[in-house]
DNA sequence: TTATGTGAACTAATTCACAGCG
DNA sequence: CGCTGTGAATTAGTTCACATAA
């Protein structure tokens, strides 16, 4: 087993999520043990890939059973910093910003978005998905007594880097980003940039391919 | 300079929308030259990386100056298969839903989602974001009018696979898979699966990691 | 026999190093 | 020289093959 906190390689952690999918739903049903290969089987990989990935935890399993699911649950929610429920701001309660304010599915996985930052005086002093809506002048203090250290951008490329600026000057750490610009950041804030079109034009590659190829129009 | 338009690799393609952006916003300053290199420092990419992902797509630059931006747009266009504007329909209109109907950054990129299907009757005749919204039911009849092809599935894990499964039904070819849920489909059906929280995972752990490392807590 | 665990082989992707051109 | 283009080297990730344990 590796026990190599620091080397996890970035495409197993972006699998450990779904493990954690499958093995919740699995404990939900009063199961106690998984195999590498049951996990597989939901997921449509391979089972050796699976085991490696739980592998790099340092957790170990038993032959024939596999692994004891409680025990998994914690070493990869660990191996993920998701042990203690986190706290997010999202700044830009556009579309998406207020689709990931409702979006249950990362409570279940520890991020919890407590309030969001707009500019709109319309929105400010309002809720949206149960969740405040502050101007973009409340950041710094409300950073300061929350301690929040994640911040969701979810505004328009025009506004991209003041907001993140505003952020970064109110002491926040990670940076998750959906709006299609790079950041610029000080060497302290990490940058996660996500880009729904990535996805998109994988599917419209495969698809166009597949027609050329002869399905059916 | 790679032919082969039935070989690029997908981080390559995965690239390419950015790509996009970046040369599209020169476009609109009247630049009529990209280097490899400008592109690459507009994204913090290689500009190797980016030579050669160009190279892919059979376009050939000039040294000195670069590539003409109307002939990139157009093969990167050719080789996403976004020549001609798509459409696709959207099944699931909860938060992430009616964002992604909201989210005008698909426009952008060929990709014009025209309906959106749902179960819940108070929903079901109404709009969003200018988008109309049908009941499941006349999904068949709708695929068959517009000659859809592409479907946007944004519904709950448990509603999941029997709304893939009425969209196959309805002539659907590639599914661009928001749910967290590993579909079951024909062998001619191309499956996209969106999956947020892997992006979550990563920042977490990078976060994690500058944390113990010894950065101002 | 059915699982884990892992070194070894393989495949894919990135980066390097350099040739060639304007 | 600053750029493209590309073979070669390197690195990263996946898969194979097999030893081992219950």
């Amino acid at each position: 087993m590796n026990n190599d906190q620091n080397s996890i390689p970035s495409p197993s952690i972006r699998r450990f999520p779904s493990y954690l999918q499958v093995i919740k739903k699995l404990e939900e049903e009063n199961r106690e043990t998984v195999s590498a290969t049951d996990i597989a089987e939901a997921l449509s990989l391979n089972p050796v890939q699976v085991r490696k990935d739980i592998g790099y935890t340092g957790i170990t399993g038993t032959p024939k059973i596999g692994y004891e699911i409680q025990e998994l649950i914690n070493v990869l929610m660990q191996a993920l910093g998701w042990q203690n429920a986190r706290h997010a701001l999202l700044v830009g309660t556009g579309a998406l910003g207020s689709a990931l304010l409702g979006y249950r599915g990362f409570d279940e996985y520890g991020l919890h978005i407590i309030a969001a930052f707009d500019v709109n005086p319309e929105l400010i002093g309002s809720t949206i998905h149960g969740k405040p809506v502050f101007g973009l002048e409340e950041l710094p203090n409300w950073v300061k007594r929350s301690r929040v250290k994640i911040g969701v951008l979810t505004v328009p490329a025009e506004a991209a880097q003041s907001a993140c600026d505003a952020m970064v000057d109110a002491g926040i750490l990670g940076i998750w980003n959906f709006s299609p610009v790079k950041l610029n950041v000080p060497d302290h804030v990490v940058v996660q940039k996500e880009d729904l079109s990535s996805g998109l034009a994988l599917l419209s590659v495969r698809l166009s391919k597949r027609l050329a190829d002869g399905e059916i129009e």
